[in-house]
DNA sequence: ATATCGATTATCT
DNA sequence: GATAATCGATATG
């Protein structure tokens, strides 16, 4: 068997993560993410990408979360119940993946913000609009490998996540096509900081990233 | 090495 | 009308 197939069915029987992993309160479901598998089942093939950064959104309580003022049309995933995912458009460019977690009624979330990728490099790239050069292997670009899915909006990309297809999406189980799930791996060991990229409640430790890491988002790996 | 800026649109004030 | 959970390009030391 080629050992893209037979890595295929390895990463395929990776048990998807439950709805009760993110039953719990997203500063728990945040590093727990660690390590996990995040897969895109595309045109037959699969994508697959290991986390290594995610950060917790608190609902209601946290200025920073887009639930902070309740209820809206675009937020009601949050809402709704845990293990769905909530895709939001930004800045005009891109989209962000964030896990519904709390139960219903509850809004707190986790928003995905690097991959390490896994499986379906190629397709990633060329999702990402990244040419490769010649006939190099792709592995052998450790700069353009760092490139695929090292931020919120470039994972989307490269998975080929957005709004209209996949916001309300379940992710607990493949037969969603975009699902989580664990391989057994060793979980790493997990460095906490502020969040990214906002305005209020900047100071809060709410940022997860795998220790050492060189695919963790940003120019230095936390 | 860090700093700044433009792109581009849904959402809320 | 302002802002935003970003990215990639360009400028500057």
């Amino acid at each position: 068997m080629p050992v893209g197939r037979q890595l295929d069915s390895q990463l395929a029987s990776a048990s998807a993560l439950p709805h009760s992993f993110f039953l719990r309160d997203p500063r728990q479901v945040a590093p727990g993410l660690l390590g996990k598998l995040l897969l895109r089942r595309s045109r037959g093939s699969l994508l697959a990408g290991r986390i290594v950064e995610a950060e917790a959104y608190l609902g209601t309580g946290d200025d920073a979360a887009h639930a902070a003022a309740g209820l809206t049309p675009r937020n009601r995933v949050l809402f709704g119940p845990p293990g769905h995912a909530y895709v939001y458009f930004i800045y005009g460019n891109h989209y962000c993946l964030n896990v519904s977690c709390l139960p219903e009624g509850e809004a707190g979330c986790v928003l995905i913000r690097a991959l390490e990728p896994v499986a379906g490099l190629r397709q990633m790239a060329r999702a990402r609009g990244l040419r490769l050069a010649g006939c190099t292997l792709l592995e052998a670009h450790p700069l353009l490998l760092r490139n695929l899915a090292s931020g919120p909006g470039r994972l989307c990309q490269a998975l080929g996540i957005t709004r209209e297809r996949d916001n309300g999406r379940d992710l607990t189980t493949s037969r969603s096509g975009l699902w989580l799930a664990d391989d057994n791996a060793v979980p790493p060991r997990v460095v906490v900081t502020p969040r990214i990229g906002i305005r209020s409640s900047a100071g809060e430790m709410l940022r997860y990233v795998a220790a050492g890491n060189p695919f963790v988002s940003g120019r230095r790996a936390a």
